[in-house]
DNA sequence: GTATCTGTTATAGTTATAGTATAACAGTTA
DNA sequence: TAACTGTTATACTATAACTATAACAGATAC
C-alpha cells in the first residue's frame, strides 16, 4: 500500500485517499478481490484517524469500487468496478466543462487538450507511475 | 448577465459564479473590455451578499480573467485572458488525472472520453448553450 | 471461553470555510 | 452634496473536515 498524502493541501485527506485507491485500481496495482488494510491499520500506518479512513472506504463502497464485509474486511470489488452508466457520463461531462471552458479562455487548443488526455491515459495503462 | 446558480449544490456559490463568468468568456458572451456589474448590483440581482460576489471577482482577478478598477468598476480583461503557461498545464493535468483514472476503472474507453471532450469543445465554440 | 480482530455507531471537541449582516472609508462622478 | 465605485473590518451562523475516545456486535484463533 503506497499511499501518498499531502497534509498541506486544501483537498480533504479522505478525498485524496479515495483517489489514490482509484488510481491504484486504474493502474492495476489493485486487482479485483484483493484485500485492503483495515480501517484501523491503514489509519495508524498513515498517521490519521480511523474515521477519516472509514469515510474514504464508505465513499469507495458507495461508488462500487470496494466491498466491505463486516467481519472479514475490505476487498476490491471482485466483480470489477461497475461500468460507466448514463449518470456517470453526465457527472463526467459536468466535471470536464469547467476545465475545458478555462482552456478555451487561455487559448489552450482542443488538439493540445486531447493530447494531454491521451498522455494521461497512456500513463495509467502503461503500468507504474 | 444570465447567471444560473444552484443554491442546493454543495459547490460554493462564489465558485459557481466564477465558473459561470469563465463560461461566458469562453462562449464569447463576454468580450474583452466589456463591463461586469458592480459587486453590489450583482449581489442584489442574484439575492446574495456582496462579499460572496467580491470573493468571486477577487479570484477572477487573481487568475487574470478580469480587471478591477477601484472607482470605475469591473471589466473583462481588455488584453484577453493570459495564455496557458506551464503552471496552468500542470494544474490542468492534476485536475484531469482523477477523472481519467475513474474512467479507466469504469471501462470508459479513451476514444469515448476524447469524443466527450470534443463534444464539449464544440459546444462552447458553436455559440450559445 | 477469553482475547483479538473486524466494521459500525455515538459523542464531543477543534479548526477552517462559506455565507450573511452591518458599517464605514476613500475616491469618482453627476 | 449625493450617489456610486471597490475595499476593509467586525461579528455571527452553519457546515465540513478531522481528531479523540469509547463502546457494540460478530468472527476467529488460541
Amino acid at each position: 500500500m503506497l499511499i501518498n498524502l499531502d497534509f498541506e493541501s486544501s483537498e480533504p485527506i479522505y478525498q485524496q485517499l479515495v483517489f489514490q485507491i482509484i488510481e491504484g485500481i486504474a493502474r492495476k496495482d489493485f486487482r479485483p478481490g484483493e484485500a485492503l488494510p483495515s480501517v484501523r491499520s491503514l489509519a495508524s500506518d498513515i498517521g490519521i484517524n480511523l474515521h477519516t479512513v472509514n469515510k474514504a472506504y464508505q465513499q469507495l463502497k458507495l461508488e462500487g469500487f470496494i466491498q466491505i464485509h463486516r467481519q472479514k474486511g475490505v476487498v476490491i470489488n471482485p466483480d470489477g468496478v461497475p461500468k460507466a452508466d448514463e449518470r456517470y457520463k453526465q457527472q463526467l461531462e459536468k466535471n470536464l466543462r469547467p476545465l475545458i471552458a478555462e482552456s478555451i479562455c487561455r487559448d489552450y487548443g482542443e488538439e493540445e487538450f486531447l493530447l494531454l488526455c491521451k498522455m494521461i491515459y497512456k500513463n495509467y495503462q502503461g503500468g507504474r507511475t
